[in-house]
DNA sequence: TAGCCGCGCGCAATCGTTTGCGCGGATCGC
DNA sequence: GCGATCCGCGCAAACGATTGCGCGCGGCTA
């Protein structure tokens, strides 16, 4: 279906520049100009142009602007699917993301081409730039994808990844301040009276292993040291976590807190532990992290770790922003904030 | 930065056609037809083309493509914000359609322009296609914007809206059978044995409307009627279920299970039942909507409706090529399930 | 051997917009 | 009153691809 067609079945018309100019008894240049507000151009003829157009319902083609300018002003944002099970990395604050995302890049007059991609598809720089369809890519969801980044980086693809920052990192990346966010959840816990405290979630993930750092800092700081049989490697997968805790009272391991890397992750906890009769926060202070929506609707309700997702995903599209204009982004860390509820109790008696 | 640049700043060059032209000594049409595997050029020739333009990694300039012969190829993708809130209407599900829409457009070669808005701003049609940046619309979030939706749809603008179908719709929805979802919610509960079944949702939304009439259905199946008093309100805000709960055991109203139409609804609504001493599922049984991933982790676990989503995407997009096609495409009901875990229990004894 | 047909390819216009350059007329200074 | 200046606008060439039309050349038939 073309232009011409989705006007005619309507019987409307959709104007292009050239139809402004007859109108105005102008050529196409003093239209464009005057839509633009050059300087080069009356100010009568201005407001007698701008008045057709609007008397007429046009609108510029953008396409063909940007055509012309040799820009798409469009970012691509690119979500990772789990190389195994090909569904989405299981953050759900993606769609919040998205949507700052969004709003920011509308800001800034750039458009929002999004696609989900499965790890095992490397053609990105192909398939977006040099096709010409987009001028930079977001890129969410880490994953096992850092070497890529790296490569892509290198070759000066203007791109931005949500994720943890790494140590051989080449490319630009903007996330959670994951070590201070695993300090704080820790803290609390130890300030409650805590001590036995268990580590829930997977090292090898880049974020988890900051959050790890962190839980390491903050047991130290209380001249403790953390101890290989309170860690539990868990995947965001359903379930994962709670035969995680299963396996440890199993085991015989005794702790009086958990310290788990994700909502979902502390929910499926708490679950186990109702299962096995431990009360929580009773018996065992919880403590999730990203503050999902469902975290305050849970019972009990979960303290957590905050991430503000909305300045985010500006700082994305800030930090693209800047490479297109030939800056050099800093990665960037957003602060993260403790939301105490219920599930920390207020420490055992 | 200009796709020059872009070249420049690495070293590698964005081949165009004119350069693969000039490698192989013919003229741009040869290539171009040589690559969109024409019958006017020599096999020969098509195949030494073919390989000049691998060997330099040569990517066809899509924007360029697109503008020429006049199209997009890609869908506007809008999600309507919550006209009070400003929030994203609280689908869990959003994300999963998106994945699913984003999948679909992929398969047809077309891109996926995503957007929020504000559904205090109507300037779709000029925005995304009058400006050319889009060939069809996919809206997401019918909310309140029905009669919207009816004078784009009569103006021929090519677009399609997940959510309910309605009486006076002229535009192409497709959405979940919500009627036969609240039937089955509603049988199942009538099967356990329950017959003062509270309705837990806020009729005046055109989705949640045709589960109630579901409900209404089941309850004459079973020869009872609704009673109006069984009824409450309910937004998909938070704590509003929970209100709402406590206002009818205050207000003294008798009842053995509750068909809450969301699971945010039903999660809401137990934790208010535990609060009030009354157990779930032995003393009230709970059906959901949606099955959202936490609906199996929550305790008990959530029985509810499922839709599959990634159906829902498909019928989008078929739905809006359709209408590029000039086809009249029927709007669609996709087949809901129901999901049965521990809410509802066995039964009263 | 001459005429015809058709294969394989190139020429040039085109999509809708921007922009460097040039040109005519009004204005200004002296 | 005349030349220099400047303002306001139009001409035409781009951006990177597609496609109708035309043309040359080779093989075929008569």
């Amino acid at each position: 279906m073309s232009a011409a067609d989705r006007g005619g079945s309507t019987g409307q018309k959709v104007f292009k520049m050239s139809d402004i100019a007859r109108l105005a008894g102008v050529s196409e240049s003093t239209v464009s100009r005057a839509l633009s507000d050059s300087p080069l151009i009356n100010n009568k003829t201005k407001a007698r142009i701008r008045d057709i157009a609007a008397a007429h319902n046009y609108t510029i083609n953008e396409r063909a602007r940007n055509f012309r300018l040799q820009r798409t002003q469009t970012i691509a944002t690119l979500i990772a699917l789990d190389p195994e099970t090909g569904q989405h990395i299981s953050d759900p604050f993606f769609l919040d993301m998205l949507g700052a995302i969004a709003d920011a890049l509308t800001e800034h007059g750039y458009d929002l081409l999004l696609s989900q991609v499965p790890s095992s598809d490397l053609s990105w720089e192909r398939k977006y730039l040099n096709a010409n369809r987009a001028d930079g890519i977001i890129f969410i969801g880490q994953s096992s994808l850092h070497d890529e980044f790296n490569r892509l980086a290198r070759r000066g693809a203007p791109m931005v990844v949500w994720g943890a920052k790494l140590a051989d990192q080449t490319y630009c990346s903007v996330g959670g301040d994951n070590l201070t966010g695993g300090l704080k959840a820790v803290r609390h816990l130890l300030n409650l009276g805590r001590r036995r405290i268990v580590f829930l979630g997977q090292k090898a993930l880049p974020e988890v292993s900051l959050r790890y750092e962190g839980y390491r800092r903050a047991l130290g700081e209380a001249g403790l040291n953390a101890e290989p049989e309170l860690e539990a490697p868990t995947y965001f997968v359903r379930d994962a976590a709670s035969r995680a805790v299963h396996q440890l009272i199993d085991a015989g391991v005794r702790f009086d807190a958990i310290f788990a890397t994700g909502d979902l992750i502390a929910m499926s906890a708490i679950q186990a532990l109702n299962e096995r009769g431990l009360s929580v926060p009773d018996a065992v202070s919880v403590v999730g992290y990203d503050d999902i929506p469902l975290a305050c609707q849970y019972n009990p309700a979960l303290t957590t770790i905050r991430q503000n997702i909305a300045q985010g995903g500006r700082a994305l599209v800030q930090a693209l922003l800047d490479q297109l204009d030939d800056k050099r982004p800093q990665p960037v860390m957003l602060p993260t904030e403790l939301v105490v509820r219920q599930s920390c109790g207020a420490g055992p008696a």
